[in-house]
DNA sequence: ATTATTGTTCGATGGTTGTCAAACAATGGG
DNA sequence: CCCATTGTTTGACAACCATCGAACAATAAT
């Protein structure tokens, strides 16, 4: 059994507002964010237990799109791996931003 | 000499976050709202007078999707046409949204 | 009328990208 | 060992879309 890992992501200061905002624009990835915010309990999910419309690999492309885009961290477990939403990073970095696109997309979107 | 109108524009409720946050994600759109929420003076612009790096064409094209998202106000005026942020509209509707998107973009984006 | 200005529309094109299936890699369990 | 589980990668494909040039429409100016 190999031992559980810590969780990694791609430095700060190299994120890109437009690179976050077009990350955003895709339904998909909006709903993986929104299901990552959601779960204010555990704070980080298993990439499968993510439930999206579309197939493992297209799901697996839009985790990299999140994760390049500096929005997750992840760490892997076994042939597991656990994703969490860098709520308090994005806030820091882009104050608002986050809440003011979940709230908008909110409504009927 | 054809008499001035008045603004016209979509539907408040008609208007989709996805929608707006699709056509916030591409630059040239972007420099639009940018450069039309800056000129705070007169509040709107001539769409001749928005510099932008595309031929005129490709600016009505994007001129037309910003205004079917619903973020722009237009006005004609002879050959001539106006076009406004619906700043308060907008933050009626998203609070927050535009402004922290401004925000996030303006940093080296 | 003729010409200039302003913006739209059309057709074509190239690039991006969301999607899937299939193959692959890595780990865990029996 | 063998097989199941989990996620990635690759290749192919289709859809979308930003872009341009050229033609067009509408108004203004001379």
């Amino acid at each position: 059994m190999k031992s559980p890992e810590t969780f990694h992501s791609i430095d700060l200061d190299t994120i890109d507002g437009m690179t976050v905002l077009h990350a955003l624009s895709d339904p998909v990835r909006l709903e993986i964010v929104r299901q990552l915010a959601g779960c204010s309990g555990s704070s980080d999910l298993k990439c499968g237990q993510i439930e999206l419309p579309v197939t493992k690999s297209t799901a697996s492309h839009h985790l990299k799109t999140l994760y390049e885009a500096g929005m997750l961290a992840a760490r892997e477990q076994g042939t597991s791996k656990y994703v969490r939403l860098r709520r308090d990073e994005l806030d820091e970095r882009f104050p608002g931003l986050l809440d003011s696109v979940l709230r908008a997309t909110a409504i009927a979107g």
